[in-house]
DNA sequence: ACGACGCACGTTATGTTATAACGTATCCAC
DNA sequence: GTGGATACGTTATAACATAACGTGCGTCGT
């Protein structure tokens, strides 16, 4: 049972800008459909997120902002600043490593985000796979469980690591 | 005797042997082929596992080694422990709540295992998919990745907590 | 004007999960 | 008997996350 509908928008490497930038606009969008402000921290933290191109943990963020603040920051803003964007679409959080990494996709319903962490050099790229959703909404109905946040990360080599060292 | 997982774990499309029941032997076996042994302390943390039905914390399993024995533990311990019983394929790590939690399955190659974890009750029942995991597959060839290690967990709703308060 | 409300941010403290680094003992192959 | 692998003990620290409470500010209904 092969979907032909997949849609695989991989976006290479993590080293290089996302496909679809994430602009001031659709964070300013994302946000304000929601009520809320694109405020200079969230934008601050997000413009972080964006110039790594890779999943920073909570803790480096803090570091990285009170180097640009020099001012003191505590755990809790950034968690908060983080929940927001991750709310609104903007970001993921990775649960096998407790980090965090911008978004890649516009998602449409009915597509799990799918990612790819290379574990020899630490890159993770996002996908958005119909198919895998389906066959999850499958083996849930099996025992009549109802999917709301479907969650697959995978562990492997990427293609730069598997051509050379 | 506490209520056991229930039989919800199918999987996707094929059939397939039942779950098999965690026992002694399976754990021998398991940590024999590959050189190490079934010592006390292993006994007794997957013991822990196997009689809770539930996944559960590090810090909760040394709290129980802790009151069981009677004697200090480190953290360490603890997790040295799970390391190598999810190495020997005995447990698993809930990436999503940084819990452990009793195998269910002797996983064939070319199965995914699938977690379908209740935000009501907290349940977590463990499925294993052909499908998912092909599916997973061709997301990750499209980008010349190698998947080693999946993931999937799926947040929602188990049957239970769909029928009534 | 005024109060009630929601959002955004600041601050202090604490809780939870996981690993580093080093030491001891045992067994077994060479 | 030396070296390597396994297993366990101990101390300390790193990394990730939340609780609880307070301030300021704009908007809205009255
Ligand atoms: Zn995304
Ligand atoms: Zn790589
Ligand atoms: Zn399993
Ligand atoms: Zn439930």
């Amino acid at each position: 049972m092969r979907r032909k509908n997949e849609r695989l928008s991989l976006d290479g490497h993590s080293a290089r800008p996302p496909a679809i930038a994430v602009t001031s606009d659709r964070a300013e969008r994302a946000l304000s459909q929601r009520g809320l402000q694109f405020t200079p921290l969230r934008r601050q933290i997000l413009d972080m997120l964006i110039e790594a191109g890779r999943p920073l943990g909570a803790y480096d963020l803090l570091a990285r902002q009170r180097e640009r603040a020099g001012k003191p920051f505590a755990p809790t803003q950034i968690y908060r600043v983080l929940d927001v964007l991750q709310a609104a679409g903007l970001i993921h959080r990775l649960a096998t490593q407790g980090t965090y990494v911008v978004c890649d996709h516009e998602h449409a319903a009915g597509e799990t985000p799918v990612f790819l962490v290379c574990g020899a050099c630490g890159s993770v790229a996002e996908a958005a796979s119909t198919a895998v959703e389906q066959e999850v909404e499958a083996v849930a109905a099996a025992s009549g469980f109802k999917p709301i946040h479907p969650v697959v990360e995978v562990e492997g080599r990427c293609a730069a690591c598997r051509a050379g060292p």
